[in-house]
DNA sequence: CGATTGGAAATTGTTGACAATTTCGCGCCG
DNA sequence: CGGCGCGAAATTGTCAACAATTTCCAATCG
C-alpha cells in the first residue's frame, strides 16, 4: 500500500478505481465487511468519498449492500450466470467494436497501440493486478469510445466476469488475441475483429 | 409533488426510486442540470443523500456526471444502441425466467399475480409514471428472484430503454403480452415464456 | 462594438460532529 | 451451565459548515 505515502488526498473516482482492481484481485475477504473508516484513514480523506466508492461499486455488482450494515464483497456468479454474462458482453462489443472501426481516426489508433502494448507489458510482469488493469483499460477504450450509454453497462458485466476467474488462463495466448483483435480493428476489417474478440470472451 | 406534505424524510432508496421514474417519465430538461440543493428541499433531507441518488442513477446510466459540474439527464440512446441493449435483456431475462421457473414456490406465483394485477389496474388509469413502475416491478420480480448478480445490470438496461419511448405502444397490447408471459410461468412451460417474452422485448 | 478580465454569486466537494442503529460482551436469572 | 436482557462500543446515516471550483455579470480596454 504505496498509496499512504503520497500526501494528496484521492478523488473519488481513483479511490473507486483502486477498490475495484482490489475487489478483482480478491483482495477482501468475502464474509468480513468493508469498514468505511479504516478505508477513509487508507485513503487519508474523510467517510463521504468512502461512501461514494462503495455506492458505485455496489450498483457495478461487486460489493452488496444491507441497510445499516454496510457493505461485503458479493459472493461469485455461478457458470451459468458467467455464461450469460459473456454472451450479452459479446453482443455488446461487437456493436462497439463495429461502431469503433467506423468512428475512430488515427490519434484513436495511437492510443489503441500503447493500450495493447501496456497489456503486454503487464503480461510479463505477470502482475493480476495490472493484467486486469490493462485488460479493462484496453476493452474499456473502443467501448467507450464507440457508446457512453453502454459504457456502464459493460463496466458491470466486465468486473463480474474477471471476479469469477482471477486467474486469467494463459498470458501467452491472452496476448496474442488482443493482437488479434487490435489488429483487425486498425485493418478496419469488422468480421474478422468480432471474431477474434468472441474467441477471446469464451 | 405531494411528497413534501408527510413530514418523515426520505431513504436514499425512496428518493432514488423516485427521481428515477421522474428521469423515465422525462419530468427533466436535458440541458439544465440537476441541483442538489434545490431536490434537497424537496425531498426534506440534506444534500448527502441526494448525491447518493445521483452517483446510482448515474452508474444506472440516467444521469451523467462531469466533475464539478453536477449531472444531467443523460441524451437518449440511439436506435442501433437500443437494438444492442434490447438483445442483451433478452438474453438476461430468458436466463432469469427459466430459473424462476425451477425455483419459485407458492408465494412467488402470489406475488406475481399480483403484480400483473397492478401492471393491469396502471394500464386503465392510462398514467405514464404509475405503467413504468409495475412495468419494472412485473419484470425486476423475476430477475431478482432469479438472480441477483444480473439484477443490477438488468436495471441499467431496462431503465435506459424505457427513457427511449417514455410512450408506450398500447395498453391494450402490453397487457396481453404480460399475460402471456405470466401464463406460461405458471405453467411452468419455460419455452412458451420464452417466447411471449421475445413478443414484448422488441 | 466586441473581447477580456475581475470579482461576486452559485454550486459542488469534503469534512467533522452528532444521531440512529447494530454488535458484542458481561452480568443475571432460571 | 445455558439462555436472556442490558448497556457500552463500534459502525452506519445524516447533517450543516466550510473549502474549492465554476458560472455569471459587469466594468474595462482595445
Amino acid at each position: 500500500m504505496n498509496e499512504n505515502t503520497l500526501k494528496n488526498s484521492y478523488t473519488r473516482e481513483q479511490i473507486c478505481e483502486i477498490l475495484r482492481l482490489d475487489l478483482i484481485t480478491g483482495k477482501f475477504s468475502h464474509n468480513l465487511p468493508l469498514r468505511e473508516s479504516a478505508l477513509a484513514k487508507r485513503f487519508n480523506v474523510s467517510r463521504g468519498p468512502i461512501r461514494d466508492a462503495f455506492l458505485r461499486l455496489t450498483q457495478e455488482g461487486s460489493l452488496v449492500y444491507e441497510t445499516n450494515r454496510g457493505v461485503r464483497v458479493h459472493s461469485a456468479i455461478a457458470d451459468d450466470e458467467r455464461e450469460v454474462m459473456m454472451k450479452m458482453r459479446l453482443e455488446l462489443e461487437s456493436y462497439c467494436i463495429a461502431q469503433y472501426i467506423i468512428e475512430s481516426g488515427p490519434q484513436d489508433h495511437a492510443k489503441l497501440k500503447l493500450l495493447l502494448q501496456q497489456f503486454k507489458n503487464a503480461c510479463g510482469r505477470e502482475s493480476l493486478r495490472d493484467l486486469a488493469q490493462s485488460d479493462l483499460s484496453l476493452h474499456r477504450h473502443w467501448v467507450s469510445r464507440a457508446s457512453t450509454n453502454l459504457e456502464p453497462i459493460w463496466l458491470g458485466l466486465a468486473v463480474r466476469i474477471l471476479m469469477k476467474y482471477s486467474r486469467l488462463a494463459s498470458f501467452e495466448e491472452s496476448i496474442k488475441e488482443h493482437e488479434k483483435i487490435v489488429e483487425a480493428i486498425l485493418l478496419k476489417n469488422v468480421k474478422s475483429a468480432i471474431d477474434a474478440l468472441s474467441l477471446n470472451l469464451i
